[in-house]
DNA sequence: CACGCCTACCCAATCGATTGGGTAAGCGGT
DNA sequence: ACCGCTTACCCAATCGATTGGGTAGGCGTG
């Protein structure tokens, strides 16, 4: 009960000796009220009373007979994560200006927690999803589809369905431009999860790239890991005992993998940027501060959320809207200079 | 309409031939069936049929009559900060395990925003807010409970309300010990912001307890600056301008302030752990992952989120709970020893 | 003057779950 | 046979906003 004194359509009605209908006509018609809802006297005086009273009006109840919640359900894999961290406050600004809150949840990227939070958010009776941990392989984008519940994906895409994602290929292939250009010829990918598009098509723009300007990627020089630190550690460290000769240049997908093969690196006593050249993904706010600057592919995390809210919306309007893809750009610093 | 095929009370209970009413009691009651609600027979079938159908509760019709929405808001400066982001996992997930959802919001801790974050909660009837973003100053808690609305305080604290912290004091306290022990007899704080409790109670911790120990702490070796690495970088970069003697240990309040000073002592040619030790504060992930290690406090955050949802289910059951401090520890690394 | 059309409202049903107050049937006891 | 009690339900109002369908009065027009 934090509402406490709660005014309610009828208290205003009463007072002015109207009808409730009446009331809600004219607070809630955005601009109907030309179209014959009422006086624009009256449609004054009810306003002013609204705003004396401090009348806000009931979302339980109006959704009860609309139908509609005005609230968008968000699933990331985990808000800890800067990276969605900073997409999701993207959303929640962009939802606020349409009138519509957000909803977040993690699934830390396990299909039954996926499941399961979706589940509470529909039981929520959220107007839409916006899921941010979709995975490549696994059904439930497909059973989503046949149980009609409208969403829209972010940060990872899917073909087939609308998503709000950076360009990860063209962001893979930057780095590829940029490290063959700096000379290097002797590359290794710290490729993140497989399952994830973010991973995959970063991998696939690089690879791609690198061979079309006449390079070579053997297979082993390619390391699915974890998005961590740890991951980007291990991964690093399984490049430097099995890639022989000894990669110049590592790209990681995510800047957290590259920061935990940074790690690696330093204790092979080999160093960053001299050695062995580092880039990372996402430009988090750390790539700029650490002792050893690291390169990254900067993607636009705020306009990505705003993004997907825009097309979730336009969904909820009966369009069908296409995958937006935003462009990043690359931020060069120390670790590959 | 994510729910699309929804499945009513009143369809369960015409499939079955009996009235709604007992239906909702037989699914709502948690063991009221006992008493006198319905007979064991029909309320198996009921509870089959719920489950066969997919049968789920609208809350929106639930909460207009039983004026709650079982929601509670959560209000943080901002969630890309991965304090606040790990609090709010513990308490997104304390929440659900007492069948609440939580409504994050970010204030960027702009007292305007706090205020327009919170009407806006309260429009959508929240049951209670999780405040984090308390500063010391200003008055918004004071209204808020002359309204009535039911809060609690995380992460920082504010006294005379109840609130789920990290006992920064002590955490203060501990680095204190941890330096004079390591023989530094000449260190300065970069205290953070003076309107948030986290700040001033670790940085009072420290000095207090340094003082105690018989050292001194001159007025212009506390500096106050923002959270993140810039402000952590400017305080620093102040510190080395006006402090003489030149300390030979910081303690930052906060982790990325404390990379930020790393960062500054670097550009001066000094050496972290070893010509000047800095600790920091709340032991985020990538404290053990930097170049050189960060000594930080670790504080429990996922446990400090959980409770701040239990406390506010208590205040929401009638119950007057008391502030509650999680005890903090110490984590020393390269950067220290 | 009669008719139709606005204008400015009112009426009442509706959304789905909850809940206080019934009530009929059945049974035991006297 | 009657009373009282329990069991197992049913009934109907209620929460607050929305919305399709009125309708009374006034005005213009042929």
């Amino acid at each position: 009960m934090a509402g406490n004194t709660t005014v309610t359509l009828r208290d205003l009605a009463d007072e002015l000796g109207i009808h409730p209908s009446t009331v809600s006509r004219i607070l809630h018609s955005d601009s109907a009220v030309a179209r014959g809802a009422a006086s624009v006297a009256t449609a004054e005086r009810v306003r002013d009373l609204a705003r004396k009273r401090g009348y806000s009006p009931d979302p339980q109840a109006a959704g009860l007979r609309t139908r509609r919640t005005r609230l968008m359900g968000v699933i990331v894999p985990r808000l800890s994560d800067l990276v969605l961290a900073t997409m999701y406050e993207g959303m929640d600004e962009a939802a606020a200006a349409l009138g519509y809150s957000t909803f977040v949840m993690n699934s830390r990227d396990d299909p039954q927690e996926q499941r399961r939070k979706t589940d509470t958010m529909l039981a929520r009776r959220v107007d839409g999803l916006i899921i941010g941990d979709a995975h490549l392989d696994g059904d439930l984008l497909r059973e989503l589809t046949d149980r009609k519940v409208p969403f829209v994906l972010v940060n990872r895409r899917v073909s087939g369905y609308p998503s709000a994602t950076c360009d990860d290929v063209l962001g893979g292939t930057l780095v590829a431009d940029h490290l063959w250009s700096k000379g290097h010829r002797n590359v290794a990918v710290i490729a993140g999860e497989p399952y994830a598009s973010t991973a995959v098509d970063r991998t696939a723009g690089f690879v791609d790239r690198w061979r079309s300007l006449g390079g070579k990627i053997p297979q082993n020089s390619v390391v699915w890991s974890r998005f961590d630190t740890a991951g980007g550690r291990e991964a690093a460290e399984n490049i430097l005992t099995h890639c022989h000769p000894a990669p110049t240049a590592l790209f990681a997908v995510n800047d957290f993998a590259a920061i935990g093969a940074m790690g690696a690196l330093r204790s092979h006593g080999l160093t960053v940027g001299d050695d062995v050249a580092v880039v990372g993904f996402n430009d988090t706010s750390l790539a700029a501060e650490l002792p050893i600057p690291l390169s990254s592919v900067r993607s636009p995390m705020l306009d990505i959320g705003r993004t997907a809210v825009q097309l979730l919306k336009r969904l909820l309007d009966g369009e069908i809207p296409e995958p937006v893809r935003l462009e990043p750009t690359l931020c060069v610093r120390e670790s590959s200079a």
